[in-house]
DNA sequence: CTGTTAGCGCATTCAT
DNA sequence: ATGAATGCGCTAACAG
């Protein structure tokens, strides 16, 4: 059997609520020095490790963190995107899931908060999260979806913090990225390298997606800045080809990386070099993308940071204190070996 | 203030210990049948969700599973791999680890078991997964790394299920995928190709990992089975142009995929055409794959699967069945456009 | 500074 | 078939 406050106070001769004192009060009590000390001695050599379940229904809070991954795990994905595209997607999702779990586990490990994952099952509802395993919640909602998950869990008296969104419903907190300053970034540097003939790849499946509506934003924000018109999105390696020739494009943005690679075959396929006779960057920075195209230059997709910086909005409302409604994580500007200065036709 | 199992009783006008036998009792404990259908009703009006707090004191069990994931937030990985390898590594690792979390999700979800995903930081002793938060571990090891962590925690008396391994200590339920059955298809397939002179590309910096190793295994032992001889493995892309030349190697296999695009590049640089002059097959279908070197074909990495079959194990664990110490998943073939029948030289 | 008392919400005897 | 009593292990008041 495992070892008790009981059976430490009575080796160290003191009361259990003396070593509760010790042991976990944050330093609220008053203890005397020596006795503390004798406390942590006796404990450590009995091995005592308090038990979280008597904590958790004495104190109602259990320190954890409950992580819903909408992405991960989604059951109905076809219906929504597909086929093609939900293979695509499910491949994406993973990864950002895994740098999500990365930047939760930084977060989180350096605050010694456990993570509990839950999963959106359908007959899983809000009140599944109420149960009181969890202090607070962050949902990582999947951007090709609605915000119909959301809106289920905001219903819950938890603090709530919603990442990949930008309107979040009242009351809780909305984290991501910045989707069009990132398009923007891409944008500016072709244009600084002497580029105005940009074309923006995207815009197919995903047209009414909020990120790669931003994405394009961007894209339009950064053209229109410079003084020049934007050129409407272009979709297919087919149609890329051929809006290449019709208005010489020296370069191209593609909303995603693997988009740009499924440019560049188009393109390389059509005999255009990169970058000798066109520009192309990427947004994402996904795994391989170093090799993508002999080293894709593309916007760095700072998932990780924003689950870091989520968890810590979400600490701060646990705690009680305030916190922004809304944040938003800049992406940053890899530059391998697929952008050049344009040099005249 | 949340509603508990008095109120319910008290609406229901029955004892709290009716509401807890009909709400929670796995029917072994008689109730009539209309007296059951009115607190569930009652319950149902109320809202009550039972407090998990509570429930994990008085029962002991509380439902969850953990996760330790090793690779996700692994801390210090440059001292162990180097600067380039350590990137490399942890671009791949948070892939896997999604792919993980994605296989845990399915396998949890369907069993209705939260994850608790506790991160092994450096001063979080093994003792800390006993404090009754979780009733059973699941740990992702690291392949890149020993298995200090797993040593420490197999002390724990706790229900141990290890991924990403082959050998695990005394008592742990290993569960792997079968690196060296999807080394050998891949071979096997380069043979049935016509292929005899086929290389093996890897062996660097992984060297030592068990992992590599048995996809090196699998590589020579289809050569073998095939009465070939096995050729030494080559790493880096001057010494695989270099021993194409000397060998006239017509195919190769390549540890990782990322190790395939590598491959590819130094191949095209130096003048070599794949499939029409080389075949090349890779091994993990990292996402991207179909973008690396027009279409590579390699062999899917079950992770997800793996992660679901240790769920189920640990699962089996839990409930006191007995499960085998050794459980293999088995890659398969993706074939895309990067090998071809070899017709001669 | 320390000990005593009193539950947190629930599941499980054992009566009835 | 149901209810009263008991305690899981811990922390928060309060009294000394």
């Amino acid at each position: 059997m495992r070892v008790t406050i009981k059976e430490v106070a009575a080796a160290a001769e003191v009361s259990a609520a003396t070593v509760s004192k010790v042991l976990s009060g944050r330093g609220a009590y008053a203890v005397h020095a020596l006795t503390a000390e004798r406390v942590r001695r006796v404990a450590a050599e009995l091995g005592y490790v308090p038990d979280m379940a008597a904590k958790h229904l004495r104190t109602r809070r259990t320190g954890q963190l409950g992580v819903v991954l909408e992405a991960v795990g989604a059951s109905e994905p076809e219906s929504l995107l597909g086929a093609e595209a939900a293979q695509h997607a499910a491949a994406l999702r993973r990864t950002f899931d895994g740098a999500i779990m990365a930047g939760l586990s930084g977060a989180a490990r350096e605050r010694r908060v456990p993570a509990l994952v839950v999963y959106p099952g359908g007959d899983m509802p809000a009140r599944h999260y109420l149960d009181g395993r969890v202090d607070g919640l962050i949902v990582s909602c999947d951007p090709l979806r609605g915000h119909a998950l959301l809106q289920a869990l905001s219903s819950a008296p938890l603090p709530l913090v919603a990442l990949w969104t930008g309107q979040a419903p009242a009351g809780v907190c909305a984290v991501d990225v910045d989707h069009q300053s990132g398009a923007a970034q891409a944008t500016q540097h072709l244009l600084g390298l002497g580029h105005t003939r940009i074309a923006f790849y995207g815009g197919g499946t995903h047209g009414g997606v909020e990120h790669f509506r931003r994405r394009e934003a961007g894209y339009r924000q950064a053209m229109r800045a410079a003084g020049l018109r934007p050129y409407a999105a272009v979709h297919g390696g087919a149609e890329l080809v051929g809006a290449v020739r019709r208005f010489q494009f020296s370069a191209v943005f593609a909303e995603t990386d693997l988009g740009a690679a499924a440019a560049y075959q188009a393109l390389s396929a059509a005999g255009y070099r990169v970058p000798d006779d066109l520009s192309l960057i990427g947004f994402d920075d996904v795994q391989g993308a170093e090799y993508i195209a002999g080293g894709l230059s593309t916007v760095y997709h700072p998932a990780a940071e924003m689950a870091a910086a989520g968890i810590g909005l979400l600490l701060e409302r646990c705690a009680g204190r305030p916190v922004p409604p809304r944040t938003q994580i800049a992406p940053r500007l890899i530059l391998r070996r697929t952008t050049r200065r344009w040099s005249g036709p």
